[in-house]
DNA sequence: GATGAATGAGGTTTCATTCAT
DNA sequence: CATGAATGAAACCTCATTCAT
């Protein structure tokens, strides 16, 4: 008789509160790009998602869980736009590490604010036991794939490389370019740093940039 | 030298108040390294520190201008260490940047906890006019004199090289290489690091490192 | 009998909503045994109910409300045991006083929850003028009962007895026993209080007890 | 050289932390006897101190704390009038049993107030784990010293009597007796109150009270 | 009728700052 | 000089209530 639970019932408000989980992730994430990590509260959050402040607790434990679950929408996004780039240009491992290059130093990913998120929460990640764990998992995950095309690129072409030592700097170039554009807009252009890894995926392959021109050399 | 006291030493017994500015500033980089910058209150600086809280009021305008000074104080020990350690090996321009790349990745600046607050303060200076405001001053001159250094050096050997793209290259190389490690303790250590950044320095300038074998390759 | 609605049972189908009132009402009462009169929130009692929390405003004026009619309900129900617990007696007043007793040192009644939510509201009449209206107004009929069946088995044995002060001793013996019990279980059994009290009506009235030996005398 | 830490120093403000505590303590207890537990928030509590909000923080762990400590602070007040009432009146056990009876239903222990504030925490014990220890703690010690006090007064007198039984007998009745006077002001007196516990210690000890008439016997 | 999404007031707590001692 | 008591703003979170579906 007395009904103790049903699914959420007809069809239409299914997925309501997916919704306003990302509506909420999406002003979190548009909080700290306005104001940082430090700074960004339930308040100026809910602004953002245009809610109330109360609607937090309906969706998530609490605004440290809305944080955890932001950092892991953006580490979605971005092996999402990684995964697709790459199965865009088939499976030769040059043309597969330069199409993650391309869509790393493009938009939406390096937009300025979208950047700028990503140092916010790295400021972040070496105390927080959550986003550390996210962080890490996904990190060498990234780090061990680009390790693997380098290693095989390496070997068609008959060039000895130290796989994992290669794939961390690979990474760390790029993790470095990116946080420097963050921190000093004048300084250079996605472009270039584009060209920066280009350049040098070229050069530790032994191959010539058939489109662009040597950056760092002249 | 730069001294931009918020309260000027009241004169005579000047030696006191900077004793206990110092203190101040050291127990904010050890609050930042052990709790980050988020979580550091006034009261676990002051812990830190020794001292009672109402202290922060007698040598610094408030919270925020202790962080300011804390951050400038890291940058000017970053400075004169690199300074020094460029002196000693004398004004040959690949020798000095071989030197930066030693003090680099050696403690005490690359000690587990310092390194974590450079990070700490990179995820706040994007949002914060008196951080960057300074952050900006300090690695653009620090770029200008890699890239004059890697600019003679190239010069020397008949090389053709874009000082400024390289400049950037080598400085978010290092940074990056630099937060890889922070972030990720097991991923490679500072010699390692260390070794990625001599690699490509001699690489760029067509040297051959006489007392390392080449990281990255076999 | 005393049905003082909140909202008025819409007249055809006043059964489910009755229904659905004392689902309600017996959420609030289970709720209370659990976590308390503080702690006890519109959530935890449309938990116990197996309900949603918005019905709370169809059936109630809203939470206090709700608390005041359960607080009716608890009132109700233990008038009702004692008067058919009376009335399957006779008229003996003395057989009257030892049913009462018997059945208020028993389940039902005496279960360790339903005594703490007793408790629980006791806690509160004193300052929410509505329950304390409802408590004065049912206690103070309680005592009476109690003090004319004192004085007339009290007459009948031709006993002099201040029906007054001997009403109050009675039904704050019988609170204070029920009181004790609930805040430490390993006091006394309520078999225990019940002698406590049979013990006190004869002895008040020169009785000896044919079933039970003397309590607190050996 | 950088003074540690230090015993708060020179002797004036040694007990002003103490007396914040008994300031807030005061506070509580004078809230709840205004508003009761339920509605007794941080900001009622600290108005009726006479401070600030955040002061809370400074002297206990929270509101949680502080209810705890304030109802420490009523059971060790009751307990040192007890005892100086009974130490008051020697030795003998009737006189000290008639103490306990006459401070007990006396101001300032029975304050109209003071009276509700226990009763307000009668009504959360139940489910609060602190409160719960402390009040067991105090209550089972109470009785002990009750039963003896019973059992050498009957003994001196060759009366059988079960200590354990009419300890709680006692007990109780003050409790309910309390508690009745709190919940409805027109019941009885104090007086009348003492006399029914005067009555009743010296019917169990067959003695008869030369100061006054029996309670609840014409 | 029934649900639970949404709101916003209000609760507790933390924290930077001020100031009497 | 130095302390830490005191303040009150603001942060996070809970909760009773309203209301569209």
């Amino acid at each position: 008789m007395r009904r103790v639970k049903s699914t959420p019932p007809p069809g239409k408000r299914a997925g309501i509160g997916a919704a306003r989980r990302r509506d909420l992730i999406r002003g979190t994430i548009a909080s700290i790009a306005r104001l940082g990590y430090h700074n960004s509260t339930v308040q100026t959050i809910c602004d953002e998602a245009g809610l109330s402040r109360g609607l937090i607790g309906h969706y998530f434990k609490g605004k440290d869980d809305l944080l955890l679950e932001a950092f892991r929408f953006l580490v979605r996004q971005l092996r999402q736009e990684s995964r697709r780039a790459m199965n865009a240009v088939g499976a030769d491992s040059l043309k597969r590490l330069l199409a993650v290059i391309d869509i790393t130093f493009r938009k939406p990913i390096m937009g300025r604010d979208e950047a700028a998120v990503w140092l916010a929460f790295w400021g972040v990640v070496y105390w927080h036991p959550g986003l550390r764990k996210v962080h890490l998992k996904v990190w060498r995950s990234y780090r061990k794939s680009i390790s693997g095309l380098l290693e095989s690129a390496a070997r068609e072409r008959g060039i000895a490389l130290d796989p994992r030592i290669a794939g961390w700097t690979f990474a760390q170039m790029v993790d470095g370019l990116w946080m420097g554009w963050v921190m000093d807009e004048t300084a250079y252009t996605p472009e270039e740093a584009r060209n920066i890894m280009r350049e040098w995926v070229l050069n530790t392959l032994r191959e010539s940039d058939s489109r662009q021109s040597s950056a760092g050399r002249r």
